[in-house]
DNA sequence: TAGATTGTTAATCGATTAACAATC
DNA sequence: TAGATTGTTAATCGATTAACAATC
């Protein structure tokens, strides 16, 4: 269990480290075959591993059961964390549905919309309400992330309600700027600008040649 | 129009000020207030800016229309992006319908899936093909940017049909990793990490106390 | 033992910030 | 002119990489 905060460029890696681990069959695997898979660096594998896990050992390498706990462990995914939906369109209604949540220890409790009725609704085993109850039920169950999936017109005014909700940290699929006060952040879910970027980097990629022998991978 | 290359930390931060530069009105824009807006320093707003525009002005600031445009440029946004989605469940048909796409140039040409009849379905304006014709579509239309919306056991065989089929860059929303060569690019969409990312920041965040005015963005 | 691996320390590289000059 | 802004150069900071020591 390390004190030591981990470096931002570190603990955006490990997301792809626990995500390819967990496709690792047989008792052990190597910083040296995670950087070939994944792209990187030998000596920036072993670094990061080192951060998060003790389990390391030379000639063996890790334990994959063990490395696979203390990424998990550092990422805060054993605690179930909860989460709320704003929006409960097509976008959002398809991540009401999304298997990967609880892999990764998240829960969404509920979903708000603006277009509810006043009568909770419900789809699959997931309750929509209402937005005005919002607030109550983020303070009753002590939820502070939310997953933003309402049209870009309306996103500022539901970031809003989020915000007075309690809301600490918003993920945001609506492709448009929110204005937050300080203590709020806002992770946009671009995916449109996401498209864009990787368009850039295969032109690039064309005029460089890459060598590497395995593909590379972004987080 | 700027022929060295961006860094790649200028790259990722011109999404975030033209999704804000959008929202501006009036004609004139400072450095000083994206800066403000977006939580971050006023030198390094400047210094990116400079790389992609040559418009600003001391004591005026940059014309909106002028840096929006510029952003869109140096983006590559002003070329139709062509991409396919492979996978026509919730997610996929979620995207298929997502506002957001041709605000950014980026057009879905058509969707593909296993469960598709050999005979094209649609969906709203958009067709839907069996897998099979994957290879032959991306050729003939020249497209070589994929969006991956499969459940995560079926993902590294598509995964494979669109390497195969000339895709060059994946965007990957199933919560797994998928091997590919190293001239092929994969991003990761996991929804569900980028949420115990968030849960992890806002941990730190008590922890720090933040004084900036304005609400930390995150690309 | 030799080889494969982990782990660390020092050097390099890249990005941010600070200080200041230039300009309308 | 004075103030607000852009823009640049140098200093600092952080992250990556290279070289090497340690270990089963």
């Amino acid at each position: 269990m390390q004190s030591t905060t981990l470096s931002k460029a570190t603990l955006s890696r490990l997301p792809l480290y626990l995500q390819y681990v967990r496709t690792v069959e047989g008792s052990m695997i190597s910083a040296t075959i995670i950087a070939r898979n994944l792209g990187l660096g030998e000596v920036q594998v072993r670094k990061d591993l080192r951060m998060i896990s003790q389990a390391g050992q030379p000639k063996v390498g890790y334990p994959v059961q063990q490395l696979r706990w203390d990424l998990e462990m550092a990422l805060g995914i054993h605690q179930k964390i909860s989460a709320v939906i704003v929006g409960a369109g097509k976008m959002g209604t398809a991540l009401m549905d999304y298997d990967g949540f609880h892999e990764y220890g998240l829960e969404i409790t509920a979903a708000f919309d603006n277009h509810a009725s006043q009568v909770p609704f419900r789809h699959g085993n997931m309750s929509i309400y209402a937005m005005s109850k919002l607030k109550s039920f983020c303070q009753q169950y002590d939820v502070h992330l939310g997953i933003l999936t309402v049209p870009a017109s309306a996103a500022q005014d539901a970031a809003d309600q989020m915000v007075a909700s309690g809301i600490a940290a918003i993920l945001n699929f609506a492709p448009c700027h929110i204005r937050v006060p300080a203590h709020v952040i806002v992770q946009q879910m671009n995916v449109a600008l996401s498209m864009a970027h990787l368009n850039l980097m295969v032109h690039q990629e064309n005029k460089e040649q890459e060598e590497t022998h395995y593909g590379k991978q972004i987080v």
